[in-house]
DNA sequence: GTCGCAATACACCGATCGGTGTACTTCGAC
DNA sequence: GTCGAAGTACACCGATCGGTGTATTGCGAC
């Protein structure tokens, strides 16, 4: 028990349930009170803890947003080549499950809408992460134009997400076109 | 007047009120009473017109698909390349619209979460019907991998889509990507 | 023991959801 | 002139929406 927080409680569960059902179902399909009832958490409590729905779903992109950081990474011993491979590894394996509906943060994003919603200031944040971490990476591999390099990669990923969001599974040729980047830009 | 549509009539606002509306605020934003009202049509001939709301989305992504078919393309008599890269400087401009939510396929197949759902059929068919399109014009310049090339540049297009909802505009990256991944492939 | 906080149960709010029933108007074809 | 198809107006349905008010309970700290 943190000082902060005495309690483990009601406050988690509601931000996995909303992990859960957000994801599955949509984040205008699922109602409070069905949010409420899957983290069985009273209505009230909810509003205890959180200014409203819209609040609840920055909790929950945020708390994907921490788990799937260090997603697919074999660490940092390995050679940036590996590991920029190692996170389209884990998206391919992640796709190929049926309950894959692509990225969290794109996905709210564009539910969402608005720009300025709260939600989509954290889904561009972590999406700015994810690019930052690939620039990384190829600076560690004395890449000529890290940048448009991170960026590039950045867009194959979100490519292969919708792939399988619209087609389902995943595709070969994502690698493969990931092997070309790399290689055209020296990595 | 053709022989088969003796009106031009209320379906046809319907469907263009739902192209705007179901893109601009998303479509579980959008319910059947707003719908009708900024189509001018009444409520009861919406559903002689159409099965139920499903029904319209189906309707709207039939209507978008076909506008989209020849978006940027320059024409059969340019050479291939060109035919591509004029697809992606289409992109590239509907991007920079502050109005621009990414591709309304992906986004209907991600709101609706259900791959059973017929707006989610016709969404996967739009997106074989692009990566179909690309394979030509890879035949077409000899390409040794025209499938892997057409899927590699589809990727690229749902990626661009997705970095302008989540961080808005476009990047040059994208074109970079493009040239590389044709290069590559000796196109 | 008792105080205070976290959480609960549950009724309730106005608004909106997708969808229907019924009666009326408009208008072109014959 | 009349008939049928297309469209409209509007009330209505049960369900659900996000959110609140009120009263009660379980439980650890002191």
């Amino acid at each position: 028990m943190s000082a902060t927080t005495r309690k483990p409680g009601a406050r988690d569960r509601l931000v996995a349930a909303a992990e859960r059902l957000f994801y599955a179902d949509g984040i205008h399909a699922v109602g409070v009170d069905r949010l409420c009832a899957e983290a069985e958490v009273s209505k009230r409590s909810l509003y205890q803890h959180f200014a409203g729905k819209d609040d609840v779903i920055v909790a929950m992109l945020e708390a994907r947003g921490a788990a799937l950081r260090s997603m697919g990474d074999p660490g940092a011993d390995a050679p940036p080549r590996e590991r920029v491979l190692g996170v389209f590894d884990a998206l391919e394996r992640a796709a190929q499950d049926d309950g894959f509906r692509g990225c969290p943060f794109v996905g709210a994003a564009t539910e969402l809408k608005d720009p300025a919603h709260p939600a989509s200031v954290t889904a561009r944040q972590h999406k700015e992460a994810l690019t930052a971490w690939f620039a990384e990476r190829a600076r560690e591999a004395d890449v000529a134009e890290p940048d448009a390099l991170a960026l590039q990669l950045t867009l194959l990923f979100d490519g292969a997400s919708a792939y399988a969001v619209v087609r389902g599974g995943s595709t070969a040729a994502t690698r493969q076109a990931v092997g070309i980047l790399l290689d055209a830009h020296g990595a």
